[in-house]
DNA sequence: ACTTGTCCTGTCATGCCGTCAGCTTACCGA
DNA sequence: TCGGTAAGCTGACGGCATGACAGGACAAGT
């Protein structure tokens, strides 16, 4: 579809120079987490990665540029997080479960790609369409799925009408995402993990249902 | 307490000092909604402001300094939204109104320091302490009155025991941040404000009093 | 007019940015 | 084995932001 990695001048770039291009975007990923993204230089990643800013020039536009490749390539990771909701059930204790393990498995992928969603947050909230659309197709394979549930639910007579399948939706996945990138902030704060995930899961489990949970 | 406004260098800022420090303040302000974080230059703020980089350099000891200025004022404002919360009943009608406001005072506050409380944001979840302390002092003020709130229906009888207060009040309160920093991002996503806010509210009463509100 | 302390800016060394020409390296067909 | 060709890398450079300093402008009091 793409094709292949291209130069910003357009070479098609081969087995070193994806092996090069690679190890500049780790370095990267490496100082996102080390540093404040206002502070990383491009030449602080090419003196990591072992080579000269120039060549970094020569496989990314800038810094941002290089911070969406790895976005991009977190964000395909995290369409799997659809699995975390579809074709689960809702009723009964399965709903309670569904709801715990969303909130697990969301709390973890955020973890696991901590510093560069943070700076995707950032350039969704400052309005960059890239950014934001990168941060939509993470939420989004959670939120459609909420979404389609709500309205199953909605159908069945189980849930008020004028609940908004999409906002409630994509508040609850705002929600996640957001704690989930404060969670050492909670600890900081003196609310512990384990009774943070019940809590976000008993949350989500009132939205969708409308009910609480049987355990 | 913290007594007179002082220079970098140790001089006390008089009347003239004072104006040009504020005016440097709110044009760093008007450059953090025009521009994005990264990209905000001390050259361009002074320039806006009609001095020089030097200039700038006499009251702040770089853009971070000021912009933690900026965001300390706003904390102030901030603690005002205690009133949204504190004393207030969450029962029958009251108790929908309630949910009702503290969305709208929410989400008008978040829309009104939009820019400064994005970099607030990101300083937190990059873990500096100093943003961190800020975003707490906000959040805060409204997180302690639900946790309150919480407790007090709990020992009513009327909210399961093993609901935790605190990480209930927390999980809300970022919830309402997150979606109020993205309210041009729900728009652009086909949800309308007009249904995020009683969506919002809802989820908001399910979580404190564990019952649908009746409105 | 003179003094004093505040306030601002011109200037400078330093360091990062982003680009280019040109060199080195790898691959491939003859 | 030997060019030929394209990929890959870097030194060097003009440009700009940073941050520090010394000195000049200004206001207020004597």
């Amino acid at each position: 579809m793409t094709g292949q990695v291209r130069t910003v001048d357009g070479r098609v770039a081969g087995r070193r120079g994806q092996a090069t291009r690679q190890k500049l975007l780790d370095c990267l990923s490496e100082m996102l987490s080390s540093s404040p993204y206002r502070d990383v230089k491009v030449i602080d990643v090419a003196r990591k990665a072992g080579t000269s800013p120039a060549t970094f020039y020569q496989y990314f536009p800038d810094v941002e540029g290089a911070v969406l490749e790895i976005a991009e390539e977190m964000a395909k990771e995290g369409a799997g997080l659809t699995e975390l909701v579809s074709g689960r059930s809702w009723v009964g204790k399965a709903g309670w479960q569904t709801s715990e393990e969303l909130v697990e498995g969301f709390l973890d992928f955020w973890r696991k790609h901590d510093a560069i969603l943070r700076v995707v947050d950032l350039g969704a909230a400052e309005g960059d369409k890239r950014f934001y659309k990168i941060r939509m197709k993470i939420l989004n394979s959670v939120t459609n799925s909420l979404t389609e549930a709500v309205k199953e639910l909605q159908t069945k007579g189980k849930v008020d009408k004028d609940v908004s399948p999409a906002a409630m939706a994509g508040s609850l996945v705002a929600m996640l995402a957001s704690v989930a990138g404060h969670q050492k902030g909670f600890q900081t704060w003196g609310v512990k993990q384990a009774e943070l995930k019940p809590n976000l899961a008993l949350l989500v489990h009132l939205g969708i249902t409308g009910k609480k949970p049987t355990k």
